[in-house]
DNA sequence: AATGAATGAGAATTCATTCAT
DNA sequence: GATGAATGAATTCTCATTCAT
């Protein structure tokens, strides 16, 4: 019979402060010990009790979809201005988001699988499918590149940054790559 | 009193046979359960005691080393040949254990931080390095391509194999991308 | 400003529509999951807070007897009826309680302890001893029987309920059992 | 990364020792405190670490299951004897440890579900169904009752220890409840 | 008086590592 | 040198209970 402690019951107008505590929290163990990083820990670091953790994210990957669906929200800002830059915005943040968030990366790779039955595959191209072809009118893209070649193109840069020994490195293979890929994604 | 065979313990001389064991077991456990497998699995599917393990493999580490050897020791031997076509078999090799040895990818990168201390990282590069210019003077491959840009490209191909959902997309998005690359790697 | 209704919070006057709810709830969720069965499934169930349980309820045993109330209040509506035949209705829906209600048994026995320090033990002696001798003198049960035996030949169904694998099989070997105590109930 | 902790490794030669300390552990826990008692418990009482608990014994029901066997070999060895008292004395152990081992009733209650995949539930019948044929040709017990009969008997004895507030009150009953059963049970 | 979030202790389970034989 | 059992810390998940609103 687990004793509830008396003691810091801030109560449920706590809660979306909790919510918000736990994302950052998550985002920063995440980062620091990899996705597999135990939950108490994710737990401990926003402050909160281990049952507040499971009540708001049932699983671990309720945990990493809404740390992915931050960065979604932001893509699709992005995606949906209307303009031909559109693409060129998107595929720039896309870069940066890879690069930066290397810790994005690795929890992606390792959630892949329990992200299978979700719609996340299926975001990234939309917004691709949704730009791409206003920035290749405009002359701005190569117009032999298909939506496919994009996210092909994003993998590659992701295998990159994957196999980075450490971010100064991503940052420069990253560059050479695009470099290399350059007459690839330009008309 | 030569009692020997008491038990299972088959004594000293099955050294050298437990130790091949172990390793196809760490292949065949790492393949199919991931790097972070439990080293019992690998004890029990080699058919020896954990012990045996820890004596010939002190760490996780080792164990994958030793795997990736075996690897090593096939590419070494490719690009040790001195025609032409040297490069081209060796670029071939490597594409084929990047795609088909998936195991091999994620072990790779999950022990990546742990390889930053060994040799491991030279060895691929020198191996181009060897071969590459052969093939060039032949005009087998686009003379502006540089070693750096040989292993830019592996890696890439890597990012494409590590995000595919299953074996066979890895496959056919491989091929998508090296048909993408093409112009960069052909003369 | 009154502004009553923010959120659901039905106010003071839903106090015993929240109690019937409850006790619902507890006969359900103690039927399907067993005595044991997580509280804050009961205040779920019944559409409450979990607070609002502790309120009625402070605990779990008391929300068990409760339940256990409602079925003695009928028993002691067969029990008050005056002619000869109330024993026989008692007996007769003893045994269905027991057999219909196997989650009653399970309940009972699992409360079995904490109920000790209740008058619950007391009353079903008191409800045979009011009928039996009725019964008795009208030649409708055996003359020898004693108020003791019929709680002990409860017991002895309870039993056979208790170690039933179905619900089926509880009822034939309840069946079969009074067949084989027919002898002893009869006059 | 767990340490395991320098110590008391007393070795393999432990483990007979370790197996029947978790034996008697679970007995005397299961007594206590009921067949739902933390496996830790359990362990903790044997001596040992959790962990050798779960080497020998992998589930809840395996340890029970173990319990029951010991008490099955002393019904068989009862039931084996050729003579027509065997019968007998059978019965007489059986409601002996329904009284004495209360926790072997409860026990059993509890894991009954689980043990629906087991072979326990036939071997009582059987060893009846072996011994009361000779008992009944030699007079001793009434001719008109049967192996399923039996099993009834027992399962009412087993209510009425199940419902006992104490053991002492569980013997009183039992004897009660022979003396009601008198004539069943005797030619 | 109701709501429902917060708390954190408890229990099950898994493994890396050690070590007696 | 091999065996495989022992150890126990670490992790996940669950709930009884409290309490701010």
């Amino acid at each position: 019979m687990p004793n509830a402690t008396r003691g810091s019951n801030r109560g449920p107008a706590a809660a979306p402060e909790n919510r918000r505590a736990l994302l950052d929290a998550a985002r920063r163990v995440f980062a620091e010990r990899g996705y597999r990083a135990p939950l108490s820990a994710i737990a401990q670091e926003a402050g909160v009790g281990q049952g507040v953790l499971y009540r708001h994210f049932p699983t671990r990957l309720d945990l990493a979809l809404e740390v992915f669906e931050q960065h979604f929200v932001e893509l699709e800002a992005l995606a949906a201005e209307p303009d031909a830059g559109a693409f060129g915005r998107l595929w720039t943040r896309l870069l940066e988001l890879t690069v930066e968030e290397s810790a994005f990366v690795e929890m992606f790779l390792a959630a892949r699988h329990d992200l299978a039955e979700t719609d996340l595959a299926d975001r990234l191209p939309a917004l691709v499918a949704a730009t791409l072809p206003r920035a290749q009118s405009a002359g701005l893209v190569s117009a032999h590149l298909t939506v496919a070649d994009v996210l092909l193109l994003q993998r590659m840069v992701y295998g990159v940054v994957a196999t980075a020994v450490t971010d100064d490195e991503a940052r420069d293979a990253v560059a050479q790559a695009l470099a290399l890929l350059d007459g690839v994604l330009e008309g």
